[in-house]
Parts: C-alpha cells; sequence; structure tokens
DNA sequence: TACTTAATTGAAATCGATTTCAGTTTTATT
DNA sequence: AATAAAACTGAAATCGATTTCAATTAAGTA
C-alpha cells in the first residue's frame, strides 16, 4: 500500500492525502473524512524511508558505544531514549566491540545522511577519529571523552578521584594501592591515574610502583592487578579505577587469605547497580550515566535545531562520593 | 556530494558511477579508474536513504527490547550484532520500557520499510501482538516468549527450573519458598511457577501459598516479596525466579538477622555476570543469552533469505545449572 | 570479410513520499 | 455586484540512488 493507492481509493490525488497525513495545507473537510477512513480501513503506514529521502531527515539518531552489553553504554543508551522518544527520533546502535577501526567505520556510515545526529560514547580518541568527525555533515556529541571542537559530556573524574583519595587518605590509610587502565583512554587511564599521582604529591606520600597496575577493563583484569601487587607488597587500600577492577581485586584479595575490609579496604568508581549488594558493599563513585546520555541528546536536538554553527561546550556530569563498607577506617 | 556530482567530475553517467560503487555491469578500466580516483578524492559515501528507496532493503534490523539496560537485553543485543555486522546490516534499537503500548507501537512503525526485519525480545504476548505482528510484512522473531506462527528463540524454563527444583530436594531441602512474577509473563512468571508446583507434587510436599511471594522484575522486588514470606515463615531454601530476585530476598534474610546458606538457602536464575563474585557465590541457572540473540539473528536472515514462506519453529537455548555457595547441603 | 556475440555506455524510468506552482472554487469585503 | 483574499486541489518536479533499455563499439568466429 503505497500513497497512490490511498489517493485512488479515497478518489483524491497522493498530494491531497499528503497533506492530511502530515497535516499541513488546505483540505476540504469531506476529502479529509474520506482520506482518514481509507487509511484507517486498510491500516496505511507511510514508508518511511521515502518519506526520509524526501524530508531529507531520517528522524534517526545514531549512537556509537564501544559495547553495548555493559551497564555504562547500556544506561547511556537509557537516557538517550528517553530523550529522543518525546521527538519520536529512532536510535540506530552501532556496538564497535571497542575497537578504533569499527568506531571509525561507524562515524563514516552514520554521517551518509542515515541519521540526523550522531552520539558517540568514545573510549579513545585518535587522529584518525577527529579527521572523520569534522568531515561530518551531521551535529555530533561525544560522551565520556574531551574532543576539541565537539559538544563533549563528561565526568568529572580528576575532581572525584582527588575527593575519593582524600577520603582514603583521611580514613587513615597510607600505603594505597592503584589499578587503573591504559592511557590511551585519556579521561579513565590517564586523568584518574593523574588524581591519584597528585593525591600522593599533596599527601606527602611516596611513589611506589610497585603499588601501581594497569589492566584492562574486565573483572579479571581487576583481579590479575592485584595478584600483581600482592605478589610484592599489601597495601592498606586499594584504588581501582572501575567497580569491575574493584571486584576482580577484592576477588583476589580474598583469594590469598586477607579479609576485606579489615585487612585490605577497596575502592571502584562508577557504582553499578550491584554495587550495594556487594558483601562488603562497595565503596565508591556514583556518575548518573543516564543523565549523561539525557544530555547528550538534549545537546544533539539543540544542534540538530540550531541554523547555524553551533558554539561546542563542554558539559561536566555531577558524581556523588558513595561511602559504604569495603573501606575501612585505620 | 551526490552521485552526479562524481559523474560529472569523472566524466562519466551516474550510471556508471553506480556500477563502479556496486561493481556490477560492465565498466572499461581506465572509466572504472577515473571514478575509482574521483570517489577516493573527494571522499564520496552513497546516500543510504536512497540507496534503500531503490533497493528496497534498508539493511538494517529492527529490534524491540523492554528494557536495553538490563544485562538479558543489552547481551541479547550483543549477540544481534556479532551477526548481523557479518552482513553488514544495521540495528535500529527500541527500548519499550516495559510497555506493552510501546512494543506494538514499534512493531508497527518499524515494518514500515523501515528495517528489513525485526528481533523482539517481549516480556508479554497479548492478542493485540500477535495482531500486528501477523500484518508485518517484514520477517519477526521472537526471543523469551512463545508466540503462535514465528520462529521463536526460547529458554527451556520448565527443565531448568526442574532441575534446579531437583538439586534443591535432593540437597535436604524441605521448605522451599518461591518468589516469581506476574503470570501475564508467560515463560517466566507462568511455567517456572508450574515446574515449581510440579516439583513439589513430585516430591510429594506439600504446597504452602505463605511461601510463595509474586512480585516485579527488581532487586527490591526481591526484598519486599522476601521480607512477606519471613513474616509467616522460614524456609530453608528460597527459589527466585530471577538473580536480581535472589540478590533482593538475600538482602531480606540478613536484614532478618539469618545467615545465608546456612540458615536459608538461595538461588537465583538467569546467571548474570556478577552472580560468581557475590558473597555467597549466586547458585543458579546459566542461559546463554548472547547466544539467543545470535540464533535469532541467523534465524531471521534465514527468513530473509527465503523467497517463500518460512516455516517457523522453536527453537530452545541450552541451559546449565551452575552450583556455588549460596545453597547448602543440609 | 561478414556476421554474431560480448562489452560498454548513458538517457530515462523508478522507488514512494512531499511540495511547489498554477489553476479553480469559496468566502469576505466594500 | 465586483473584487480581493483565502481555501482548495492535483499535475509535475524532486529527493539520490539503481536499473532497464536501446544504442554503440569491440571482440570473436566461421
Amino acid at each position: 500500500m503505497k500513497i497512490k493507492d490511498i489517493a485512488k481509493l479515497a478518489g483524491v490525488s497522493p498530494a491531497t492525502v499528503s497533506r492530511v497525513m502530515n497535516n499541513n495545507g488546505y483540505v476540504k473537510a469531506d476529502k479529509r473524512k474520506a482520506v482518514e477512513a481509507v487509511i484507517k480501513e486498510v491500516g496505511y503506514q507511510p514508508n518511511e524511508i521515502a518519506k526520509s529521502l524526501k524530508n531529507q531527515k531520517s528522524k534517526i539518531i545514531g549512537v556509537i558505544v564501544p559495547k553495548i552489553s555493559t551497564e555504562t553504554a547500556s544506561r547511556i543508551v537509557d537516557g538517550i531514549t528517553q530523550v529522543t522518544k518525546t521527538r519520536n527520533y529512532q536510535l540506530l546502535i552501532a556496538n564497535t566491540n571497542q575497537q578504533i577501526e569499527e568506531e571509525i567505520n561507524s562515524l563514516k556510515f552514520l554521517s551518509n545522511k542515515l541519521v540526523d545526529g550522531i552520539i558517540m560514547s568514545a573510549t579513545e580518541v585518535t587522529d584518525q577519529h577527529i579527521e572523520v568527525a569534522r568531515r561530518l555533515t551531521v551535529p555530533l556529541v561525544i560522551i565520556g571523552q574531551k574532543m576539541e571542537g565537539f559538544t563533549c559530556v563528561l565526568y568529572n573524574n580528576y575532581n572525584a578521584v582527588t575527593d575519593l583519595f582524600n577520603y582514603i587518605v583521611d580514613s587513615g590509610h597510607q600505603e594505597i594501592a592503584f589499578i587503573g587502565v591504559d592511557q590511551r583512554d585519556i579521561e579513565v587511564g590517564q586523568i584518574r591515574k593523574q588524581a591519584y599521582l597528585d593525591g600522593l604529591e599533596r599527601h606527602q606520600l611516596p611513589y611506589n610502583p610497585d603499588l601501581v597496575a594497569i589492566e584492562d577493563f574486565s573483572i579479571e583484569s581487576g583481579y590479575k592487578a592485584m595478584t600483581r601487587i600482592l605478589e610484592k607488597r599489601l597495601p592498606t587500600a586499594v584504588m581501582a579505577v572501575t567497580d569491575h577492577l574493584a571486584i576482580g581485586a577484592i576477588q583476589a584479595i580474598r583469594d590469598c587469605g586477607y579479609r576485606i575490609p579489615e585487612d585490605v579496604s577497596v575502592t571502584g568508581i562508577g557504582d553499578i547497580k550491584l554495587a550495594q549488594y556487594l558483601s562488603p558493599p562497595l565503596t565508591t563513585v556514583h556518575y548518573n550515566f543516564k543523565t549523561s546520555g539525557q544530555i547528550a541528546a538534549e545537546q544533539l536536538f539543540n544542534q540538530m535545531d540550531q541554523e547555524e554553527k553551533y558554539v561546542a561546550e563542554d558539559i561536566y556530569i555531577d558524581y556523588d562520593l558513595v561511602i559504604r563498607n569495603s573501606l575501612k577506617k585505620r
């Protein structure tokens, strides 16, 4: 069923049917009624592809995430849908599996008028990213990383880690281990570590490389990293750069026969849903990922609505220190 | 940049450019080279919408999920991408927030040639679902629920719960509580409960309504349900219909001053990622959601490839009993 | 060499909607 | 009643690709 068929059945032209469907332009009451009757009767739904082509917009937002099956990503997407739904926009999701290659490809592909805007939750920003992004003909908003010239929704990693570090020190800890990730991830790998290093200095604590381990994002990585640290030295507190790493670390510490938090305190970052249900409940930093998705979507719509060039800005998402029992005062 | 512009720059017709792009039809080597040079130089990427309209396929698969920010859903989507990626298909995700209304709307909307096929992870199947589904002009595969006339990827809930129940009884438990969900969810609400009831009968255990509580899917619901049960009676084991419910139940049991598994054993179903990192680690049933996504996608492509009507079939996904320490032998 | 077949090319139709434009009918105003 | 303004309508152009079709050229064969 196409618009032509409806037109024929209702005894009008396709133009009139279009006017009825979109409720614009003049249509006499009786014709409108006739058209509406036919539409209802045959259950006509217009071809969205044809509409998109003619209207030069698809009403689809492209979303690029490193891995959808991750609490962070799925919550961000949740937040995005919350906003897009109010505008009747659909979401095209590109799962890149953390591969830079895929990320670039998705950016390129989505830009070809398939989507009206793009939100990318990035783990790494390379020169190639920036180059492709600049060529984009649709607005782009970045979540989680800074990218010059684009609106970015960011987590205030430096302050969060600093607050957490201060809290750990204030709780009486001096030997604080750090489990981080690769430096290519600026926000999580670099900034969070820098805040740790600056924290040490501020409190005049010595930097001990034996207490620092860098790994991937998985729980298993946390386990490995912690094991490596324990082979060298037993810290009184461990600051892991994500909750998953913290969970892995806890496991490793227990497997070595130590108790948490009596022997070693552990903290994470992110506040995954289950953080409070672990035993002991995890001390961590709460980020509202859903909110960041919402804000990114709002920013994107702002840019799409704007005719002239939009001024990029960095938006920082609030965080909360969540004090639970995985950290013990000494 | 459109195909016409490329044609002009390369000194050929749009038809020739199209032939080069899609590598079909005859094109002389020199013209091909010329066209390829221009394409590369200007970084031409064809308008996907226009292609879709002309080709009568969008190379997009629609995915309808109750809530993307759920481990189950996001893993399913992960599995789907795994398969769609090999075919260069994109994913359009409709997040319905568990609202039937939204589910129906999404089905209707997606069908209008916007997508080439649909995968729906349903929680409930109403008559309205079936009616809309029958009118669809694109193939549809269902995950998690049975729907007459459509290919369904199912979890063998009855057998899984039966195995688990047997294991609990074999471990010496007689007072087994049950935390379930609404019966409108046939697979989780109805079948899992029926397996519990049949289990009682098979082992000649009395049915005690005080030991059964029905709630929503959240952790909090598990807490509420367990609290209600504990007000009446103290079971030796609790069978929760999802891991999240189990986690809530564990919390409630602890808050009443009982130990797990010494005083009360608890089991879940689903085997979420963190199940093994809880303390005690959760005894549960492992479902491979990612695999179900993959299989659903493969089935969908099969149908899309097929010219004639495809014969619907039910496919059951394997499960594994995962024995951990949240259940204690008596 | 004559003739068949294969290779090459671009003009124009097509996909299914929207919108402009020009023509026609109503309605409002003086 | 005359005229201006508003309401209504459909034919045709358009969005940006693909593909058919017919025309032309090159290659192969007897």
